[in-house]
DNA sequence: AGCCAGGTTTAAT
DNA sequence: ATTAAACATGGC
């Protein structure tokens, strides 16, 4: 499968794999790992990547080989956000300073989206108020409890759970794997909705970001971030820009405010010049400080 | 040990 | 209309 240049494989994959506790995105010798649901059954994805930054190609293969790659291929553009045009990205951010060195350091590197809208959405939710770690340990505990898995060459590797599955788990027993009380019932309340058709998450990419925004608000446990968080990070809208988001209110404070407290508008009058890609200006902004600060330490 | 961490809802003023 | 409290775990 050929992708729209730039787009550097083993960056992208490797700050969405970069935790060993991280059970749902495994990037390891080259190949990422993902499971998902594809007629209903778990098939394991492996993509590596065959040609170069300026020249992208990723090989896919899927085992077991029970379906054509050709029905995964609107996932899969999704997956790596190929709507989004990232040589202008990079264009556009050359009239930045900042940003310039940030871009040109990280060329070619993409946010890596999950499958579906309900996984970035209750992805979302164990991320609300809680560390990142905190969040990625939890999370791993629900693909492992609740989640259909593979054998691989000796390794298992978990799809995310099915709304079917979250919908009739107890409460209990998401509890007992870290969730609060309040987020493991957004997740049985929104699996339940998904389950009984409802509401379909999946309709929501036909809308435009603020109506897409207005609908995810409507379902309980979304705020205003939450909803955000999704488009940009499930739904590949590049100028979503959650500037409530502590990461990225960190990441402008370091990049434009020498490490001063920044507030939600300092973080769009900073980033709103990039727009149509003000998601991925932030995007590319926390990547960097995350790299910048692992490099030193 | 104790505080903060990629928020949201509910229940007070 | 605005504000406070409660909430869960992991890292430092």
């Amino acid at each position: 499968m050929s992708v729209e240049p730039p787009f550097d494989f083993e960056k992208s994959a490797g700050v969405f794999a970069r935790t060993a506790r991280n059970l749902s995105d495994v990037y390891e010798n080259g190949i990422y790992y993902r499971v998902l649901h594809a007629d209903g059954k778990p098939v394991l994805l492996l993509v590596s990547s065959s040609g170069t930054i300026h020249n992208p190609i990723l090989k896919v293969e899927v085992y077991p080989r029970v379906l054509k790659l050709e029905s995964l291929k609107e996932t899969l553009r999704v997956m790596f956000a190929c709507s989004t045009d990232f040589r202008k990205f990079s264009e556009l951010s050359e009239k930045d300073r900042v940003m310039r060195q940030v871009s040109r350091k990280l060329t070619g590197l993409r946010p890596i989206a999950p499958p579906t809208l309900f996984e970035a959405l209750v992805i979302a939710f164990t991320e609300q108020q809680i560390s990142l770690e905190a969040a990625m340990a939890i999370r791993s505990r629900i693909v492992e409890k609740y989640g259909e898995s593979i054998r691989f060459n000796g390794r298992k590797y978990y799809a995310f759970p099915t709304t079917k599955v979250l919908a009739n788990a107890n409460r209990k027993g998401l509890r007992k794997i870290g969730l609060s009380t309040r987020k493991a019932e957004f997740i049985k309340e929104l699996s339940k909705h998904l389950e009984d058709g409802e509401l379909d998450l999946e309709d929501l990419r036909s809308l435009d970001d603020n109506s897409a925004i207005n609908a995810l608000m409507e379902i309980r446990g979304v705020g205003r971030w939450t909803a955000e968080y999704v488009l940009i990070r499930g739904m590949g809208r590049s100028n979503s820009l959650p500037a409530d988001d502590l990461g990225i209110q960190r990441a402008v404070s370091e990049a434009y405010f020498h490490g001063r407290k920044v507030t939600s508008a300092d973080v769009r009058t900073s980033l709103g010049k990039f727009a149509p890609y003000s998601g991925i200006a932030a995007f590319y902004l926390m990547v960097f400080l995350f790299w910048t600060q692992r490099d030193r330490g």
